[in-house]
DNA sequence: ACCAACTGTATATACCGTAAACACAACTGC
DNA sequence: GCAGTTGTGTTTACGGTATATACAGTTGGT
């Protein structure tokens, strides 16, 4: 184990975020030219995210892919927290085109969206803890994923606020999913599975719903894939919803 | 901005875990009398974390609280992942009697333990970043909740497999809720937002919708309760589900 | 040619979690 | 009562982390 980042205590200026993840800074004319770029930075960073996981990236381990020292990095991101919101800008930005679909069916439009959107998720499980670092700051790609979210709730014809519930209520969705699948590991889990049936066997009847379900079956692999139960239940929520208003 | 930990990269016996969430491992009778115990140290951790943010629960300042060296610690609980293991059932114990709502209506028992789960996250917002963390081992408490929820589903009828899924679609929910709220900020909130929406009037053809969406208010503070909202969509959703099988 | 601006490095600070070796205290068996 | 064993808390040390600061080297504009 090592340390854990207060990713979030030190002030952070948002206008240097911004300027940095928008790409709006004037670079210099003067001094040599640089080695690097905050974008080549970011994309080995997401290399090493992929390949170990968000923990593995340091400072010191990007900068020395690049054979430099790790402070060299701070020459081109104000700071870690500056550069995992890059990381985030440079995954999200490999998405597709995320123009609506074709007809004017809502449904289909809002499915196709999260599930692009997840398997971004599935792709880089590190963005889950990328982007719950507190007080992030929306890069452009965020913007256009969430435009693209709510292009697509537009022909649901429900309110401005409504439409960005929903969309809460999707990213939810779709970074929940990420966070079950991140945390499952086949070995581990029957382990735990095990150790944890014994106690609970002891305790039965501390937990009798529990106790049933598990004896249904609840917990077995199971067919349901969870993405596309929980997006049934959200839209036909969201149908209700419409439903309802007229 | 301090080390982040790689909380979940040391093995973690699951055994050693279950023993102690548990309280399932008899404790000697030879040697001195501990002064502490784990469940006095995940307290005093939990009131830290509750005054300062789980980053400031370190080792050393948990131990600086009992006046003992960081080192002493450890003779109660075989790692810091533990201890925050500790911490999460620590305050999931705090929660109220779970047993269900009186009457048949399952739409009210659900309502009530969402609401209730939601009350635990929102006066401990660290519990996001403590069960974050992968590969955590459930406890009593954490069954428990889950129990209740479970019973609560009862009357659905829904098949066992389904009604953990929307188990899980409501601990998401509830999830994703404390995370904006716990990101949230007055003050620099503001200050996003004016930011933002410069850059955003800059480039309005980037994003039609959300232009269009912030036009017509669509991030005001809103009347909008999330939860509720949330939860009438999942709700009716289920209500749709269970129409579709009759 | 000079100087200002810029790039990268080396060094140092302040944390973090925790392994290892140790001194002491308290109970058990004699 | 005494010895031995076992558990407690401390000290020290190691390898990590982010990053502030001071410096050396390079480049372009003047």
């Amino acid at each position: 184990m090592a340390a854990r980042n207060k990713e979030q205590d030190k002030p952070r200026d948002p206008r240097a975020s911004l300027a940095l993840l928008w790409g709006e800074q004037e670079q210099p004319t003067r001094g040599p030219k640089p080695k690097l770029s905050p974008q080549r930075i970011a994309a080995a960073a997401v290399e090493l995210a992929d390949g170990e996981g968000l923990d593995a990236v340091s400072m010191s381990k990007v900068a020395g892919g690049f054979g430099v020292s790790a402070m060299a990095l701070y020459r081109y991101v104000p700071g870690k927290g500056e550069l995992v919101e890059l990381m985030v800008e440079a995954v999200l930005a490999e998405g597709p085109d995320l123009s609506g679909v074709p007809g004017g069916d809502w449904r289909a439009g809002v499915r196709e969206w999260a599930r692009r959107c997840a398997r971004v998720y599935a792709a880089h499980p590190w963005l889950l803890g990328a982007t719950a670092m507190r007080r992030h700051v929306m890069g452009p790609q965020q913007l256009r994923w969430l435009d693209a979210a709510l292009a697509a709730l537009e022909p649901t014809g429900l309110g401005a606020a409504q439409r960005h519930q929903v969309f809460l209520l999707l990213v939810g969705l779709v970074r929940n999913l990420a966070q079950q699948v991140s945390d499952y590991d086949e070995e581990q889990d029957r382990e735990w599975n095990r150790l944890t049936g014994e106690l609970l066997a002891r305790h039965a009847d501390r937990f009798p719903a529990l106790t049933k379900a598990i004896a249904e079956g609840a917990f077995e692999p199971a067919g349901l894939d969870p993405l596309e139960f929980g997006l049934d239940r959200i839209l036909d929520g969201v149908e209700a919803l419409i439903a309802g208003r007229e």
